[in-house]
RNA sequence: CGGAGCGGGCGAGGCGGUUGCUCCCGACUCCGAAGGGAGUCGGGGGAGGAAAGUCCGGACUCCGGAGGGCAGGGUGGCCGCUAACGGCGGCCCCGGGCGACCGGGGGAAAGUGCCACAGAAAACACACCGCCCGAGAGGGCAAGGGUGAAAAGGCGAGGUAAGAGCUCACCGCCCCGGUGGCGACAUCGGGGGCACGGCAAACCCCACCCGGAGCAAGGCCAAACGAGCCCCCUAUGGGACGGCCCGUCCCGGGGGCGGGUCGGCCGCUCGACCCCGCGGGCAAUCGCGGGGCCAGACAAAUAACCGCCCCCGCCGCUUUAAGGCGCGCGGGAACAGAAUCCGGCUUAUGUCUCGCUCCGGCCG
RNA sequence: UGGGGUGUCGCCAAGCGGUAAGGCAGCGGGCUUUGGACCCGCCAUUCGGGGGUUCGAAUCCUCCCGCCCCAG
């Protein structure tokens, strides 16, 4: 499996964010908050915000690769496509890469449960 | 050796690997009638000195070409540099510092206004205490006291009833003239006899500059909805036109509500560009010659991890010591992320680094 | 990215060169058996921060900081 994160697994469309956020669920983590539904596309996907009370615009965009790390060396573990917001919080920028990766992990073991399989 | 002033440089130590992102070029495969699109592989480029704050100035685009005046805004010693600037360089004056050096800069004798409290008085001197003349009425005076941020040329001498630029010397101020300088100004000589409190980052005056918006500017393509209602003015009118007037052009135009889209492409990166050399100029900077191509994203690209070497600190072993060794531990940063592009300013940032200079102490 | 607005006590705020109004809340006292209401008193030495102009700055100038809007 490719470890990779190229265009079609964006979400970029505002179109898409808003039928995310109307019909999504969420699930709230320590450094983060996903938001998931099942995808049409055929394959998962997945979008990283973080706003301006991240910090400045280094913290934010720290905070949006972490979240493409997260996604793109995880993203086997997903069987059933999703569609995923990464919503980012302050604490994410400085958080240790290990624990970070479990809160990811949790929180894809409840959108899984929640969307019926793993 | 210690302290201080000024100016410059660099910006995750070097090499390599794995997994990824973005743009460009090439090859191949697939799709399409074609323009073209998708994928794989290979090669190359990929954040900053401030990319920041958005404080100035331009380029560029639209407002019909950006025309004149008023209003409004900005700048403010002089001369220069520049596309332009509120920037930069040199010089002048004033103030501060022992000094290197640093800070400031039009006009208050055109007008208007303000100067709280205190004080007699805050700007036509209208004098509280006071001094002098006088019996008194009244008159002369501004030296001393006191108030205040600021008090009517300063100081000394003469003079006088007491005093006063009333007179004189020195200093200051003002006017006139000479000389030097493009100029700000400097300097010299003569005269006047004191008239001129402060604030223009108060209104203002003088000189010079400025049309308005901004790449979400603006243009093209595609899709979808609607072509309905209300208001204003309709030709001594309305609009282009941003506050007003003039001028020019156009003839139906403008505003609001309601309704739809919220996709793609261009603009989009080669430019007052960068590096080297020579020449002019004290310098800012300009000219000439040679070489180079250095991010172009759009829910928005530079990351994550690892290995070796180097440097620093601690620890251990060793050596008389300087030092050496260690597959021991820790560290190699901070401020901060391009969004149309440039020139500046300002602010943030590292026990980093280089150069010049001043003062003090000691030694020779 | 570009354009604009705003900051005065815990909250809402006036003031725009000379001592920083007022209301709510709070604290203390009075009244009341207690509470409410009412009455009296107290309550901003950095007016977001630094520097400057002025004798004197919340106010004028300048540089920063925070917050809030607007757009295709």
């Amino acid at each position: 499996m490719m470890e990779s994160y190229g265009p079609p697994e964006r979400i970029r469309r505002k179109s898409e964010f808003s039928e995310l956020y109307a019909k999504g669920r969420s699930h709230r983590g320590r450094y983060f908050t996903l938001v998931f539904l099942p995808s049409r596309s055929g394959r998962s996907r997945m979008a990283a915000v973080a706003s301006r009370k991240v910090g400045g615009a280094v913290q934010r965009n720290k905070a949006r690769r972490r979240a493409k790390e997260l996604f793109r060396r995880n993203k086997a573990l997903i069987l059933n496509p999703l569609d995923l917001v990464v919503i980012a919080r302050k604490s994410m920028v400085e958080a240790p890469w290990t624990s970070l990766r479990d809160d990811y992990l949790k929180a894809l073991e409840a959108a899984g449960r929640e969307t019926g399989g793993k």
